[in-house]
DNA sequence: ACAGTAACCTGTTTGC
DNA sequence: TGCAAACAGGTTACTG
C-alpha cells in the first residue's frame, strides 16, 4: 500500500470534499476485503462527515455516531469522483454525496473498512500501535529503548507497527541509507547516536515525501488521480544493480523479513 | 517475549 | 511469442 505519505496525501485530498457533507447512500459491491465490510448504507445514510483524520496508515472518517476506519492495504486508493462515474473492476465501495462519490478501489483486497462506535483509537486494530513517526514521542531515545536487547534486523524493527507506525518498505529502506546503517544490522548493535540519526532521517524522508505528494508507484494515485513525485528522488529503493548516487557502488538487495531490501554495500554498515 | 514464516489476493514483470 | 514463476506498497496469525 501506500505508505504514510501516500495515506496522508489521500487524507488531505479527500477531506475538503467530505467535511460537512451528508452521505445520501453507500454501495458495497465487494464485501470481502481483509475483513468483512460493515453494512455501510445502514450505518451512514443521512450522516454528516465531521472530520477526516489519520492514525498510522488508517484514515478516520468521523461522524457524530461513530467512525469509519479505512485502510488501503497494498493496492488501495480512495478518490473523489463526480456522481455517476463509470464503475471499473475492483471499485469495491462508494459513499455517495449530493453530487460526488468517494470510491474505494483495491485490486488486491488487502484493504479494510472498519466501524468504531466509540473511540476509534481504542479499536482492536489500532489500540496497540506505536507512536507516530512525526510526533515528538518518536526520537533517538525512544528508538534506543525499543532496540535494546533486540537481535531483530533494524529494518524489521522500523517496520514493526508496535515500535513506530507508518514506516513501510520504501521509507525504511531510504531512511536506513540516509543514516548509513545496513538494513540487516541487529538492532541492539547500533549505537544510541546512530539510532538518533536514524530517527531524524525517518522524519526527514517522510516529511519530504508528504510535501512531494507521495511516491509514484504502480497502483498509487492521489485522490485527484495525480501521481506523486518522490520516486525520482529515491536513493536505493527499486535501484538494484544501479550505481549508488553517493559513491557509485552497485546497489544490492537481499531479503529481510520477507521483503526486498535495497542497500549500498559501501555506504551502509 | 522474541524471531521467523506463511497467509490473505490480483496484476505486472521477468525469465525460460 | 507464450507460459509460468517471481514479485509488489501491509498486516495478522501461527510456529518454535
Amino acid at each position: 500500500m501506500p505508505e504514510l505519505p501516500e495515506v496522508e496525501t489521500t487524507r488531505r485530498g479527500i477531506a475538503p470534499h467530505l467535511l460537512g457533507q451528508a452521505i445520501r447512500s453507500a454501495v458495497v459491491r465487494q464485501s470481502q476485503l481483509r475483513w468483512p465490510v460493515p453494512e455501510l448504507d445502514r450505518l451512514l445514510s443521512g450522516r454528516v462527515v465531521k472530520a477526516v483524520e489519520r492514525r498510522a496508515k488508517y484514515i478516520l472518517i468521523r461522524f457524530a455516531h461513530g467512525t469509519l476506519i479505512v485502510h488501503l492495504g497494498m493496492s488501495g486508493s480512495l478518490r473523489v469522483l463526480p456522481a455517476g462515474s463509470p464503475v471499473r473492476k475492483h471499485d469495491h465501495v462508494d459513499l455517495l454525496f449530493a453530487d460526488s462519490c468517494l470510491r474505494l478501489h483495491d485490486p488486491r483486497r488487502f484493504g479494510a473498512l472498519l466501524w468504531a462506535e466509540s473511540d476509534p483509537l481504542n479499536h482492536p486494530r489500532l489500540r496497540h500501535l506505536g507512536p507516530e513517526p512525526l510526533s515528538d514521542d518518536f526520537d533517538g531515545a525512544y528508538l534506543q529503548a525499543a532496540a535494546h536487547g533486540r537481535r531483530l534486523p533494524i529494518k524489521s524493527l522500523l517496520m514493526d507497527g508496535k515500535v513506530v507506525v507508518g514506516v513501510g518498505n520504501i521509507y525504511a529502506t531510504e531512511a536506513l541509507f540516509r543514516a548509513g546503517i545496513h538494513p540487516q544490522r541487529a538492532s541492539q548493535r547500533i549505537s544510541g547516536q546512530r539510532l538518533g540519526h536514524l530517527a531524524n532521517e525517518v522524519k526527514t524522508v517522510l516529511t519530504y515525501a508528504i510535501e512531494r505528494g507521495g511516491t509514484t508507484l504502480r497502483d498509487f494515485v492521489s485522490e485527484s488521480g495525480q501521481p506523486g513525485y518522490f520516486a525520482q528522488e529515491l536513493f536505493v529503493y527499486g535501484r538494484a544493480g544501479q550505481p549508488c548516487k553517493r559513491c557509485g557502488t552497485a546497489i544490492r538487495t537481499r531479503q529481510i523479513g520477507q521483503r526486498a531490501s535495497a542497500y549500498c554495500p559501501n555506504c551502509q554498515h
